[in-house]
DNA sequence: AAATAACTTAAGCATGAACTTTACCATTGA
DNA sequence: TCAATGGTAAAGTTCATGCTTAAGTTATTT
């Protein structure tokens, strides 16, 4: 129920790269193989395995390995943790504006 | 409108380092001084100067200094951007795991 | 005016991240 | 069976990150 913090720690680096966002968002279009998810990128194949390795280190994707060809998806529920903890900080401080406006009278 | 990925890239970098997700957790409950920010931390002051300027860097935090006294606060507006764009992705595909449910049938 | 408080600047260092190339397995299809 | 496909492993290079210490620079206070 807790957040565990080294994760978040692995999310938001993750999500710190432009390529590893844009491996995301080509998953939100469904799985896709490694060579898939590499096409598009001008980058050797080792180093988009690297970037996937970040990405499932941090929990947003999950891969499978079947025969010789291994498929990535995206694991929502870990996206959701990251975007949890930025909502729960940045909510708690407009309470304390609108708190503040409160004690100043305005409306 | 448009998202600047260069500013995501700041931001998720900014959020990926535990000491500045906790300097962020401080400034929900209010403003603070650059040596306010530091006291919890087993650090030096140049440390957290660092840590700040990569927040400030990203948009996530604004300072002003007056006389010899920098307040730090929070700035959500971005935070949301953040958010917005996890926000995106998982309901991307989200909607796609509904289709393919509608797909087989399911209820 | 002198001391202190609150930063700021600069330099250096150790570690890690983002690649590269090369070589190496496993599957699979001809 | 043997060549091609899809991926993995290892090692090296370069640049960025997260600190440090030491030495300033401005405000305030006394």
């Amino acid at each position: 129920m807790l957040n565990q913090p080294a994760n978040l720690d692995l999310m938001y680096q993750a999500l710190a790269d432009p390529t590893r966002r844009a491996m995301l968002e080509r998953l939100t279009r469904g799985p896709a193989s490694v060579s898939q998810l590499a096409e598009p990128f001008a980058m050797s194949l080792p180093a988009v395995v690297q970037h996937l390795q970040v990405l499932e280190g941090s929990g947003l994707v999950k891969t499978e390995k079947i025969g010789r060809v291994r498929t990535c998806t995206l694991d929502t529920t870990t996206m959701q943790q990251a975007e949890q903890w930025i909502n729960d900080r940045r909510t708690a401080w407009g309470k304390r504006l609108d708190r503040l406006a409160d004690f100043l009278g305005e409306d």
